[in-house]
DNA sequence: ACTTTATGTCATCCT
DNA sequence: GGAGGATGACATAAA
């Protein structure tokens, strides 16, 4: 019956699919619930391999997670929602549009975050191959947390929060093509929630600085007490009157008015150029007269073309009259441009919305972040207020960060950031025409303004830095990254690395792991290597690794056998032993070429009969003791090895030893002093060949041992400079997160004395500033796209 | 009975 | 060209 009602069900909506495809709509809903049986035969036509199992899309689905991923009506819940949600989806006229919408689900016990940037061709997102590479642990570990990788691909409209919905036809597609595609998934969107949070974080910053520009603006008198002269002269200085007089035109015409900036730097007590110095020290930066000439203005025209624009750019020029100040601001500035060259060279030509959303339906507390990415447009109506807790989004994803070199609405993130940050969906056309207009909004996140806690901005690696890493390390580096803004020392960093590097294949350093195999095999086979470092030679007199003799006998009752030593084998074989703690092992530091049968002989054949005969092997003494009331003779010839019982039998009058280690000339005059016949004489060859090949072996397998050893302590070294360069990327981080606090309280600064004609504040909600190779261009928001490259060109050259 | 591991041996190549 | 080292392949014993 469970059977039944799955395939009735899942017959059903793609019946109904069929049906919406060639125009009937149906009310899948209803039918479902009354569950009509007519249908019944037509249903079970298809069945279950006609839809596969999703388990990443169980996972994207928001109600998923109540069920376990081994429940027998996973598949039946999971197609019921995924064709469910697709039926609905045609309710909603989707044109295939170029733009690309990434989702972002931040989801916290009880709140999500849902960003999406909208914007460029929405295959760029399904490009998974190239985040294959990541840890597997991480993937691993996100799915292991069922619920806490909260990715949905929602839809537009009422799918906007957080139900699920269906994605692009094609993303469908490609989903329900693999049921494997979940760990490139949580990879891709591991990598884009996390350029997503930056893109969140501007969108709160928005709101929260609107407002606090109104507050300001009905405060007008006590910003002028408190500015004092100092506004006075900044109009004086700027003349800004007469400046927008004959640039400030409507905001139809889309016309700029030059702004004079110079004597920002006055009131700005910036280190900037330090840190910028700083970065272009550690950085590998573009050129800055490249950067003039590829500006970030390119980049806005290239991303701005879809979008009309119905307002006027206002070029702000400083002049240079006012250039009084310690530090020269507009080095500042093309020092910052040149920081966006470096984003400039990366990011595509997308304008991207941020959205953060809420998903009321999730309640798995244990999820800590997630993400999801989909190619939908979220309408802004649907954006919601929602507290979120922002504090997962560090990332090292530069690309993102630096094109948005300065977004005034970036400073309300700062201020509720630390904790929570709230997102006004009033704002959120501003928001887009801002994205749309330029990426340039937001290359630098702002500082938080009220916090002294952990920032939440995420460290942004330039995209020069990210070229060092392997992709199949972003996973480490984000965590690496969660941490240094958790606050996170730089050894508790370290620390955290050598436990992410313990993950991969090669874990070479388990010392840390007192109960690890290792110590124990490691003792076990130092104890060996004693006991047979001593021994001399082997039955046949071989030396150096070949089977024990005299040292193995006080071993030979504890399993110590033999020089070549078993358990070192073992070890080697099991990846997860150090093989630094095999280094001081005797036998391992010889292996190369360390012919030790060259030694002297010391013992005569008969001598060392009885020598293998009380010593030997555990086995060997076993039988020596199962054997003790047998004739002496036969004992000796069952524990001599093939060669010397040969060589009894042809009463070769010499050991083995003698015949295998003597030197040639030695060898050649043994060989004369005794008159042996033909066959003697081919047998004791024949030792001597085989007895050296021996040794030879056991050379050759202790240099494979040697070999591997070196190969790991590679990685080893390898890893340890993988740790090296995440430590140095953290700092180069920071380095950029730092710069854009300042660079962000430039803008801020710059905003909160500008004034127009009328002594009236520029808005940051109404207005965000451009940087291109000519100067700063003060722009409306609602500018367009054609008409904000017009006001580009015309505006004059920033003066000093 | 089967697998794994260690070791010996042979063939071959090279010095 | 022989001796011997190096090494892959195989055999065998032991665990």
């Amino acid at each position: 019956m469970l059977y039944l009602k799955k395939y009735f069900t899942e017959g059903l909506i793609q019946f109904t699919i069929l049906l919406s495809l060639i125009g009937v709509r149906l009310d899948l809903d209803t039918y479902l619930n009354n569950q009509l049986p007519p249908l019944r035969e037509i249903i079970l036509g298809p069945s279950s391999a006609y839809t596969q199992t999703q388990f990443h899309n169980l996972r994207n689905t928001l109600d998923g997670y109540g069920i376990h991923p081994k429940s027998v009506d996973l598949d039946h819940f999971f197609t019921t929602r995924r064709l469910l949600n697709q039926v609905r989806s045609l309710d909603h006229l989707r044109v295939p549009s170029t733009e690309l919408s990434a989702w972002l689900v931040h989801r916290d016990p009880e709140t999500v975050v849902s960003a999406t940037s909208q914007s460029g061709p929405s295959i760029a997102l399904d490009n998974g191959g190239s985040l294959e590479d990541v840890n597997n642990s991480e993937a691993s570990a996100m799915r292991g947390a069922g619920g806490a990788s909260e990715t949905t691909y929602s839809l537009s409209g009422e799918d906007s929060l957080g139900a699920v919905a269906p994605e692009d036809s094609q993303e469908q597609g490609e989903r329900e093509s693999s049921d494997d595609l979940s760990k490139e998934d949580i990879d891709l969107i591991d990598i884009l929630w996390r350029q997503d949070i930056d893109l969140g974080a501007g969108r709160e910053v928005f709101n929260y600085s609107s407002r606090q520009k109104e507050s300001e603006a009905d405060k007008p008198n006590e910003e002028n007490e408190e500015a004092g002269g100092r506004e006075e002269s900044w109009r004086n200085g700027l003349n800004l009157q007469a400046v927008q007089s004959l640039t400030h035109v409507d905001g139809e015409t889309g016309e700029s008015i030059p702004v004079e900036l110079t004597s920002l730097g006055a009131q700005t007590s910036l280190s900037l150029q330090e840190c910028l110095r700083l970065l272009e020290a550690t950085f590998p930066f573009g050129e800055e007269p490249e950067f003039q000439a590829t500006g970030p203005t390119s980049q806005l025209r290239a991303s701005t073309e879809e979008t009309p624009s119905t307002s006027q750019g206002i070029p702000l020029q400083a002049p240079l009259s006012q250039s009084d100040t310690p530090l020269d601001l507009e080095q500042q500035w093309q020092d910052i441009m040149s920081i966006m060259e470096l984003q400039d060279m990366e990011v595509n030509n997308t304008a991207v919305n941020v959205t953060i959303n809420n998903d009321p339906n999730n309640n798995n507390a244990s999820n800590t972040e997630s993400a999801t990415i989909g190619s939908f447009e979220l309408p802004r109506s649907t954006l919601i207020n929602q507290d979120v807790s922002l504090h997962q989004a560090s990332l090292p994803s530069c690309s993102q960060d630096f094109p948005t070199l300065f977004n005034p609405e970036l400073d309300s993130t700062r201020v509720q950031r630390p904790t929570l940050v709230r997102l006004s969906s009033s704002n959120s056309s501003n928001i887009n025409s801002t994205f749309g207009a330029t990426n340039l909004t937001r290359l630098f996140l702002p500082p938080p303004l009220n916090s002294t806690t952990n920032l939440t901005t995420t460290p942004v690696l330039p995209d020069p830095f990210s070229s060092l890493l392997e992709e199949s390390m972003l996973d480490e580096i984000s965590l690496l990254d969660l941490a240094m803004e958790e606050g996170f020392s730089q050894d508790q960093a370290s620390q955290l690395e050598d436990e992410l590097d313990s993950d991969s294949g090669l874990s070479l350093d388990s010392s840390h792991s007192p109960a690890s195999p290792s110590n124990s095999e490691t003792s076990c086979s130092s104890a060996a290597s004693s006991s047979s470092t001593s021994a001399t030679f082997s039955e046949e007199g071989a030396v150096g690794y070949s089977t024990d003799s005299e040292a193995a006998t006080a071993e030979a009752e504890e399993g110590a056998v033999g020089g070549y030593q078993p358990e070192y084998s073992k070890l080697c074989r099991m990846s997860y032993q150090d093989p630094s703690q095999f280094h001081g092992i005797p036998q391992l530091e010889n292996v190369n070429h360390n012919h030790t049968y060259n030694l002297p002989l010391a013992s005569s054949y008969s001598e060392r009969s009885q020598l293998s005969a009380s010593c030997s092997k555990k086995g060997r003494d076993k039988q020596m003791q199962q054997t003790k009331l047998q004739p002496p003779q036969d004992f000796v010839d069952r524990q001599s090895s093939r060669d010397e019982r040969r060589a009894r039998a042809m009463d070769i009058p010499f050991s083995n030893d003698k015949i295998i280690n003597l030197p040639v000339e030695e060898f050649n005059e043994l060989l004369a002093k005794h008159h042996l016949n033909e066959d003697q004489l081919s047998l004791i060859r024949d030792i001597r060949r085989r007895g050296k090949n021996k040794m030879a072996a056991q050379n050759c397998r202790k240099r494979k041992l040697d070999t591997i050893l070196k190969l790991e302590q590679g990685v080893q070294d390898l890893q340890r400079e993988k740790a090296q360069l995440l430590k140095e990327k953290m700092e180069y981080c920071k380095c950029i997160r730092q710069t854009k606090q300042k660079v962000q309280s430039l803008s801020q600064e710059l905003f909160a004395q500008l004034r127009d004609e009328e002594g009236r504040r520029y808005s940051a909600s109404e207005y965000f500033l451009q940087y291109g190779p000519d100067g700063i261009l003060l722009m409306p928001r609602n500018m367009t796209t054609e008409q904000s490259n017009k006001p580009d060109k015309k505006q004059k050259d920033k003066k000093k």
